[in-house]
DNA sequence: ACGCGCTCCTGGGAGC
DNA sequence: TGCTCCCAGGAGCGCG
């Protein structure tokens, strides 16, 4: 499940290993993943033929390659995402989606010989990769995400203002690409977690220091996952090289149903929020009042 | 306009 | 042993 220490391992992978290399070929292997394009699998394929790849940039969980055309190859890894750089005789992984022949990458490739293949490999096809026209400085797709708390650019005031103007649980609010993007659901129980905040609480209830202590545990807990090359829980994501992250081992919410809070001994909890799973200390972070009324009937 | 909830997708694992 | 069902969740989309 990348989130943004994850993807900006990715985007850093493939800044030394693909930029400067040209997209001999392309090969769509499955049409899902292409569906954002409009051009479909052969416009896609088209559309990259010959382009050089110039950069690799990201906003949010997005990531895009700026092409010598103006253009931009977009990627979103999903949920189960991956972008692997492979010596073009490897043998083709299970999932692999979208095949790119890449000629003089920087280095001479895995193998030393140049002959390189990026590769979009993604089991649940939730992510995908486009060409955006005219994307290679910020792809208009994209455009609607925020800036992310590690962004030098990020506005802290303006990020605790749109917090506490929203009525919705503060968690939804970290998980809106559109407030501050990179927050997925494993950070914002972690930072949750670290700053002591039920994740159900409106936003307009958080006093300003308590939604300040919550931007400085994202930052903290992403900064230290993208210290330790991200998270990785089941092999699902793994790095441009193929490696896999190793920070779970240092999670105190999530995935931890039943075991003893770190900080005070009491057993997490797994609750059902927004279709998905929410972990939290009942103790540190007592559930609000109002949702704690309705459970009750 | 904005908030919210549904849906997409696959495979591992639990349960019967 | 083999089937069915549940679960993981990012984010686009549509409804109210």
């Amino acid at each position: 499940m990348p989130e943004l220490p994850e993807v900006e391992v990715v985007r850093a992978g493939l800044e030394r290993h693909v930029v400067g290399a040209t997209i001999a070929a392309v090969e769509v292997l499955h049409p899902r993943p292409v569906r954002r394009d409009p051009g479909g699998p052969a416009g896609f394929s088209d559309a990259l033929r010959d382009r050089r790849i110039v950069g690799a940039r990201r906003r949010g969980k997005y990531l895009w390659l700026p092409l010598d055309n103006g253009d931009a190859l977009t990627a979103h890894l999903g949920m189960s995402g991956q972008m692997l750089v492979q010596p073009a005789a490897a043998p083709d992984e299970r999932h692999l989606r979208v095949r790119f022949r890449l000629d003089g990458a920087p280095d001479g490739g895995p193998d030393g010989t140049g002959a390189t293949d990026l590769r979009f490999v993604d089991q649940r096809m939730f992510g995908g990769v486009a060409v955006s026209v005219g994307g290679a400085d910020l792809p208009p797709e994209m455009a609607h995400v925020a800036r992310d708390p590690l962004d030098p650019d990020f506005d802290d005031a303006a990020f605790v203002a749109a917090v506490r103007r929203r009525a919705s649980a503060v968690k939804r609010i970290l998980l809106d690409q559109t407030v501050v993007s990179g927050v997925g659901n494993i950070y914002a129980d972690e930072a949750l977690w670290r700053s002591q905040i039920h994740g159900e609480r409106p936003g307009q209830r958080l006093r300003p220091v308590q939604v300040r202590s919550l931007l400085t545990e994202v930052r903290a807990v992403m900064a230290e996952a993208l210290a330790q090359g991200g998270t990785s829980f089941d092999a699902l994501y793994v790095n441009v090289n193929g490696e896999s992250g190793y920070f779970d081992r240092s999670l105190d919410a999530y995935g931890q149903e039943g075991r003893p809070c770190r900080r005070c001994g009491t057993a997490v909890r797994r609750v059902a929020f927004m279709n998905r799973s929410s972990y939290f200390c009942p103790r540190c972070q007592p559930v609000p009042r109002r949702i704690d009324r309705r459970a009750a009937g």
